[in-house]
DNA sequence: TGGTAATATATGATGAGTCTTATATATGCT
DNA sequence: AGCATATATAAGACTCATCATATATTACCA
């Protein structure tokens, strides 16, 4: 499972707790795995159930107690094996594009609508990106090398591009569609 | 949900048994929205249930008796209000990343291995998504206006277009990496 | 006559993720 | 004293999708 391992990658970097990898999650990688704060602890329990990690209670006068979690020697042998295995390949879905797909029953406004609204997801997706690396930036240069600090803007990168390129494709479709440019019947 | 609507929509151009609307979705909109054979059968049932779509048993002589569902006009309102009804932003999932992410653990090599695994799963989409107009060709010219078909088209574009953008990326950072134009340590 | 493939529908078990709610401690504000 | 907020963990119910099977009919071939 991929939780299981994202959460192995981080654990590999120093112990930490539910709380903190739901932190971390939230300004790292959310963008391509977002994770919920109650499946990552049920993960946890069962990633300590595996012996890939350890738990150990810490106590703290100023703070509820937390658990702390380390990575065993077993979970980095099994993370290790996970990272340079083949994924098989996941299909996509894309509620979005079932509205293109049925578009053709649709009025030309409605469909520009429809279109429009994609295309506004899309800024706002990039948007939400340009802030990524504020958000980060302290989590970055505290726990990552310069050559692990490149592979985490690697992901990122890799969602502006995609985003980007969707989006001028579906503004040229947008264009072509307000000059008419399509089967009426 | 969006499996019943896009159920609803292919209804709406005519009626059709499970059988066959599992053979649509896997020559016309599997590359977006993979449904399952008895995700398909469980989702009628409902969509039976909610008044969207009735029931009519076939009797055939040569082969197993069909149940063929035919859209509502309750269907047909609740269809069109779907269309064009705004979806929320869905989050996305691509494990392939969580392995770039932690890839500043692994070696060059193991990391070229992963880059180029991702590579060659695009190349596979994008040769998948040239055979998808043969395939549906037939089902196209019989069912679809040249209006519905234009839009059909575009979901294959869509996809075509985010393929193609996301290899020529990943093999620009292959270059680089092969190059050794990021930090070692 | 037996075996396989195509047609056609259905169910049970499981996995993965979401949503909601609950619990508990400590801080700080008013 | 009362309230909100941050910290910290957890469990129940639910949805959606997947996987494995089961069943039944007919056609075709050896």
């Amino acid at each position: 499972m991929s939780l299981e391992h994202a959460i192995l990658g981080f654990l590999n970097y120093g112990p930490s707790s539910g709380y903190d990898l739901k932190k971390v999650f939230d300004i790292s990688v959310r963008h391509f795995w977002p994770a919920d704060q109650s499946q990552i602890y049920r993960t946890l329990s069962r990633l300590e159930d595996k012996g890939w990690v350890e738990m150990e209670v810490i106590e703290q006068d100023d703070r509820p107690d937390r658990k702390e979690y380390r990575i065993t020697e077993t979970g980095q042998v099994e993370l290790h094996k996970w990272l340079t295995t083949p994924l098989r390949p996941k299909e996509m879905r894309h509620a979005d594009l079932i509205q293109v797909f049925f578009a053709g029953q649709l009025s030309d406004e409605e469909i520009l609508v429809i279109l429009e609204r994609i295309a506004e997801k899309l800024r706002l997706l990039l948007a939400g990106y340009a802030q990524v690396p504020q958000e980060s930036a302290e989590v970055c240069e505290t726990v990552g090398s310069p050559r692990e600090q490149y592979f985490w803007m690697l992901t990122l990168d890799w969602g502006i591009h995609s985003a980007q390129a969707q989006l001028e494709w579906l503004e040229g479709v947008i264009n072509k569609i307000k000059n008419k440019e399509h089967p009426t019947s």
